[in-house]
DNA sequence: ACATGTTTTGAACGCCGTTCAAGAGGGTTT
DNA sequence: AAACCCTCTTGAACGGCGTTCAAAACATGT
């Protein structure tokens, strides 16, 4: 075995894994998370079950790469939101951009964002440090446009006021997104939310 | 066959069914929703795996039977927190220690609180209605505090308020007590999510 | 041509929810 | 007491799931 040889073959290795998440994320995208089956994937990937054993640890690990890449994705739609508006401008009006940005990203990938919530890992199982470092990448934008705003002596809490926030937000995504709730038409949320963010923000500035 | 018997043995099928639902609210409680398995149910009911399906359609109705008693818990909860209050009380310190209430209930019952929105449903299939009666009955709370504050036209504008803060706070209690956003300790939230809410309200009311 | 290491295969394992033919139990009729 | 009927209970069996692994197929070095 030659070196520049082994080097192919992991690149070949590689390529089939992204083929893999992408008929993951096809799958998750289109039917959810529950339609995620060895066998399916097996039959769209042209291979046997057992071979997509040696391209991932387990069906777990698969889903932590589809979720990777919605966390990204969701990262570019909050970059190109901010991006839209210009050089200086409000922290304010950023946040509620990002904020009623979020729920479009939800509403257009409505599955695969569902699918970042819904899984579970095994008990006791932490997540990996590669996910958790795309999860902070996101949350700092946040912190720095939110930071400006809050007058909190520690930059601990005020980085917990950021992710109250966006977990304030989530929340109305979530269950406006759901059909559990019934009576929040999801349209009718779309125009308060900038309303509900602008409140808040409000409140806390006029403390 | 005569009536009275009839009587007595749906009276005992119901019995049953409760034990059921006990053991069930018990497995998903100490162990979470998917610790609730056909066979296991057996073995604690003391019966064959068959009996089951003579109480309840599926596994499913099962969780919703445990999801009915998790949302009336709850409401005995947010019943004791505004009787403790006293007579005349703002509704803002109202709706306030509601959001810290629902915090505290979805600590101390946390498997089971989380079951209430981790469970779904076939695709298509709908939510009884007696259980979202129940869910109605605790946003008709929340609504009765909530529209005094607003300012909208229509009532429905003002109850969307009131679904937006539940789902706010809802989101800030989630996201709090899953592992799966790091740098947000529950019990810094505790701290936190009655100045959140008030920020809110202050800035909904400024307004 | 042979040997050696790697990859692919798909039957098999254990677990799951759910079903259903066969048996057990108790009340009514003869 | 015996025969009958209806209901409830039983647990093996079914199909589907994630995952494993001995064997086969393939690729590479000698």
């Amino acid at each position: 075995m030659v070196g520049s040889l082994e080097r192919t073959t992991k690149d070949r290795r590689d390529e089939q894994r992204d083929l893999l998440v992408d008929c993951a994320e096809r799958l998750i995208g289109t039917q959810g998370l529950q339609a995620l089956r060895a066998r399916d994937l097996a039959k769209q990937m042209g291979c046997a079950v057992g071979a997509i054993y040696n391209l991932v640890g387990d069906l777990d690990e698969l889903v932590l790469l589809v979720a990777q890449r919605t966390q990204r994705d969701l990262s570019t739609y909050l970059d190109v939101a901010a991006g839209a508006m210009g050089g200086d401008i409000e922290a304010e009006d950023v946040l509620i951009a990002w904020a009623e940005t979020y729920l479009r990203f939800a509403r257009e990938n409505r599955l695969r964002w569902r699918a970042l919530f819904e899984f579970r890992l095994p008990a006791g199982v932490a997540l990996p440090s590669w996910f958790e470092q795309d999860q902070e990448r996101i949350f700092a934008r946040l912190e720095d446009r939110l930071l400006p705003l809050t007058r909190d002596e520690t930059v601990a809490a005020r980085k917990l006021k950021a992710r109250m926030l966006f977990a304030a937000v989530h929340g109305i995504v979530a269950l406006s997104l759901e059909e559990k709730i019934v009576a929040m038409p999801v349209d009718a949320v779309g125009g308060e939310l900038a309303a509900f963010v602008r409140a808040y923000l409000r409140g806390l500035t006029a403390g």
